[in-house]
DNA sequence: TTGAAAGCGATACCAG
DNA sequence: CTGGTATCGCTTTCAA
């Protein structure tokens, strides 16, 4: 293991031009079998390991990839993450893991890195609401899971809409008419549309909107929480609720219990993501479920084909949407 | 946002030299107040970002650090990884994720890759049980979690040991004398030390060893879901369990669930390493502790500090075990 | 205080 | 098929 060792070294070593050294490590020129096969003994020889960044000075590529979440310690976006790294790996690309915070001027702090690190591209989970900042992007980028329309960029998100309509027309389905909703802010398609959906089956089965049933906060667990306990405690509390994402459901489920109430019983619950309490209790809680590793790996084939065809047609954006699935257990109650 | 702009171009444009706009740059030479501040006028209109790569070839420092681990999507490592990107980013280092599935040569292909890229350092939580494989590092190595003795390798670890003894005397202390325990493989310090804690305390307290009651497997939730209801199928069941990690911990608490056994009522339970699970049922679990953010941050540290000092002498390896705490909740019954 | 020039370790073009 | 060499973008002596 030793990384001291050149190319000139090999070269001196084995009696050849660097040049050949060189055609013989990428296996693209024509090499005699002998030379071949001299070279390469040697190679072994010396434990010769290239330096990547020296090939990158000239190829211009190097293969380094880039992937940037809000926080990585939230299982939604360590399941992207692992997806991409994955897909990136197999084609011979390494990754760099970038947490944001959430925050615009950390998002910046890694662009810039990403720059003077020259990566080839990047699949990004974005914290900037403003097109304009993307269209600045000269790197290819994937947007994951956020989209902001008119940024002229790739991406790949899922189908917040119908997810969330599916999950508020089956709670309507059951019966229930008195539904909230727990959502984050409406900053992102994310949010808006997980709340149009909501709203829509609500509008198409003419059930009318009650402000009070409608949460608005931050997509972490404590908001699940407080929400949930504020929901139960107004004078004509929902029967049902639907939770809008992994953390904000886990935080619901945590209040119910705590409020002894039983879920699917007492309140009926619907929630956006898998996450593991939703898993664990009984009875199991209904959600609507999202490729999420999928998500990752998706978006990194989509980088890397980008990357093949750089001097192609500016082919205009894409945007990739996968489905997601409505998974039911015994959550919620039939009101007939 | 651009990165074709080089260092030529703003020395053309500021009609200076390369050599003089390195300077400024690097703010290392004395260079006129005049003269910098016309650099830095250029550099900002031609939004010129430095290409870190070519600095690296000459400094041979490429500010990059890597951090490896055996699954990101354990909580446990996620938070280790947090810890350690925090603090590189900090000091301005980035840093590239790796997942090795807990294999070999998985864990080879990345070193490889770290060779090759120059990374300065490793942050590692390795998957080679052998000393003589780390011998041969000659990298800045910090192991985290598991250590290898012998290795010659810096190590940031826990107190396995003490953290398994306080769990099970504090089960002896509360009346229990059939105590199993559910881990995983003896491979490393972490399986292996926190048997010895288990075994330590029952023998301390004159408690004989049931080999019935020991159950080592891997350390996935499966094993913790299916050791549990062998244990409860027993002609004579355990009346505590001491589950030895975060997700062997969560697969007995299903289990227990499951078999609609209340815990610190029918069965005792205490956990190693926090989980949502143990969080989450009421009775709450008691568990120990381990500062697991921490361990990415201190390692990071190490590391860092290493790097400095490369030239200095090679000093003794350096292992640091971090405390754990023993926090106690309603999972344990007292049996007087 | 500043500039010229020699590399760093590889690739790729052009000869031979 | 093989070798010489310019080059990539930057740092770092050495002179001026």
């Amino acid at each position: 293991m030793t990384c001291d060792i050149t190319i000139k070294d090999v070269a001196k070593q084995a009696n050849v031009s660097v040049a050949t050294v060189s055609r013989v490590l990428n296996g693209l020129d024509r090499v005699s079998d002998q030379t071949r096969k001299k070279v390469l003994k040697v190679v072994k020889e010396l434990n010769y390991v290239p330096n990547t960044m020296a090939a990158s000075m000239i190829t211009k590529q190097t293969q380094m990839l880039a992937v940037v979440v809000p926080e990585i310690e939230n299982p939604f976006y360590t399941s992207v993450i692992k997806g991409t790294v994955n897909v990136a790996k197999e084609r011979g690309y390494n990754t760099f893991v970038f947490s944001t915070n959430d925050s615009e001027s950390e998002e910046d702090t890694f662009f810039e890195s990403s720059l003077r690190r020259n990566v080839d591209g990047i699949v990004l989970i974005g914290a900037h609401k403003d097109p304009v900042f993307y269209q600045k992007m000269n790197k290819p980028v994937i947007l994951v899971d956020r989209y902001i329309d008119g940024c002229g960029l790739d991406g790949v998100i899922i189908d917040n809409f119908g997810g969330a309509y599916e999950a508020t027309k089956y709670l309507i389905e059951y019966g229930h008419r008195d539904i909230a909703i727990i959502t984050g802010p409406q900053t992102f398609n994310d949010g808006t549309e997980r709340y149009w959906g909501y709203q829509q089956a609500l509008k198409d089965n003419g059930i009318e909107l009650v402000s009070d049933y409608q949460k608005h906060g931050d997509w972490f667990e404590n908001n699940g929480y407080q929400s949930t306990k504020e929901l139960m405690k107004l004078p004509k509390p929902p029967t049902a609720i639907f939770a809008a994402n992994n953390l904000i459901c886990q935080g619901t489920i945590k209040a119910l219990r705590d409020l002894d109430l039983t879920i699917g019983l007492d309140v009926s619950l619907v929630g956006f993501d898998a996450n593991d309490l939703a898993e664990f209790v009984k009875p199991r809680v209904s959600v609507v479920k999202r490729p999420t590793y999928e998500m990752g790996t998706h978006a990194a084939e989509m980088l890397i084909e980008k990357l093949k065809q750089v001097e192609k047609n500016e082919s205009f954006p894409k945007k990739v949407t996968l489905g997601v699935e409505l998974q039911k257990f015994g959550s919620v109650k039939y009101l007939g």
